[in-house]
DNA sequence: GCTGGCATTTTCATTGGGTGGAACACTAGT
DNA sequence: ACTAGTGTTCCACCCAATGAAAATGCCAGC
């Protein structure tokens, strides 16, 4: 299996703001710069807008977001503006490791929540950072940090910390040599720290984060393994600061994370032969 | 089994030529068309699955595929074989029909949830079927047909019903002369029939469908509303024949559906201007 | 009503990205 | 060794993609 990789960055992430007469590029490449232009702040843009998010001219973005329009990838609504569409919703719907963990997780994750009434999320890793696949919240629960869709930090959040403890020595290593976090109200950790938190979680099978902002709350996180024993997910549960101490959350977040991975097809037995797996 | 239909629906304006289905079509539908390729059954496909399903030449498959994989849209299996991305379900959750909807909706579906402990459902209507958007499911309840992401007939389910009551004249004229589904378990409503159940649910804000396969069950469903008044989605509670009675699900299903018209802007009072919005 | 400014849409000559057949490498089954 | 299936690279042809320019639509302000 040849990797056929090293295009990379070709995805181009973020153009910034300049003007760039990027003449030459793909066509799908366009396209899928159009659709990046959503973010959480901005669901519906108008057509200048988007042209300009994506950095090319009116006619170009035109002529690409009518046929994406016409497949389904964005709508169109009264006003004009764009939004993203529900055939795209659909299509990715069928993401194994987006809806796919959580179609499987979710009955456990509810059983949590239910018990202890606080936030329960779940989270896959991609790329360098940790993307929020469900979030379970009471109307009344304390205010949390990130939504569904979003992407947090593998440093500086508990399922962020499962997710890193859980990749490989290469991708970790990457990771760790990077400067600090700067996440507001978490304190940042040193490599050293950090080095020793992972071999912990990787121990105890267990994160613990605790943070002051958007509120005081502690984060218990938990692996969830495939068959092969890969961590494909975490789990966690977030508290206000003392509410629930952290070790009585820790045998329930724990029992919930297994009852997943059994049903993922992960035999208990082979707990210690962990495996990891590679990621861009 | 031969290669269905290798003309990659596109969605695109009749063609006209109608000459080449293959050779000239825009790349964008093309690369839609590998994205269309997954579906519920077919979740991770080989490089000559997809292009053989997205009816395209695997050369040329494989380009396209490449530069979806660089941005996220798919992603690569060890094994060799595609998965649609997290990074596509990343944007997809900025589907206002989509997640949009779900992310107001959550925590009221928790509650009735909670309370019933069956199915509850949330859907939207999109083209000419209802689309699936959450599903709450205890372990045990009872089994249901339809999955998150999956399409189910306007005519043939409760929230389908609700949906169509709730969409603008033309269009439902035109699934009323289509011939009535032929959806197992349920029985079909011939256009009489249908056209008064449809002016029921609009007075009474609540459908119901009972249905034998795959299971002996009965849907309850009433509108959510936006603050224009149109009817954007359905929740519905599936419960197993002879449980609980309908008529004392609808008002729970009906403050249910309330709460959430209300956090989205919807006033109570214009309840009879309902306004109706029209869609391909 | 008129005018200017901005967003959206159409037109169209130019050209470079897209194309897919052919050849290749590789594996598994016979 | 042979066949049949996959995944991949190569490359000469050429049509779809391009974006400036202009036309159109849309308001707000005068």
């Amino acid at each position: 299996m040849a990797p056929t990789d090293n295009t990379a960055d070709a995805a181009a992430p973020a153009p910034a703001r300049g003007k760039r007469p990027k003449q030459g590029e793909p066509v799908i490449d366009r396209a899928l710069s159009l659709l990046a232009v959503f973010t959480d702040r901005r669901r519906a843009l108008t057509l200048s807008e988007m042209a300009r998010h994506a950095g090319m001219p009116a006619p170009t973005a035109l002529r690409l977001i009518a046929r994406l329009v016409a497949w389904g990838a964005l709508e169109r609504l009264n006003d004009g503006r764009y939004v993203v569409g529900v055939r795209l919703w659909e299509v990715a719907s069928l993401s194994p490791r987006g809806h796919g963990v959580r179609e499987i997780a979710l009955p456990y994750l509810e059983d949590l929540f239910e018990v202890t009434r606080h936030h329960v999320l779940l989270a896959v890793r991609d790329k360098e950072q940790a993307v929020l696949i469900e979030r379970l919240s009471s109307k009344q629960a304390t205010e949390v940090a990130y939504r569904v869709g979003g992407r947090a930090p593998l440093r500086s959040t508990a399922v962020g910390l499962v997710l890193l403890a859980g990749a490989d020595a290469d991708f970790q290593e990457r990771i760790l040599r990077q400067p600090p976090d700067i996440e507001p109200g978490v304190a940042p950790m040193p490599e050293g720290q950090l080095r020793r938190t992972l071999s912990d979680v990787h121990r105890t099978g267990i994160a613990m984060i605790r943070r002051s902002l958007p509120s005081l709350t502690v984060s218990v996180a938990a692996p969830i393994f495939d068959a092969q024993g890969t961590v494909v997910a975490a789990l966690s549960i977030v508290v206000p600061d003392g509410s629930t101490p952290p070790n009585v959350l820790a045998p329930a977040v724990r029992a919930t994370a297994r009852a997943v991975s059994r049903n993922l097809g992960f035999k208990t037995e082979l707990a210690d032969d962990v495996r990891t797996h590679s990621q861009g």
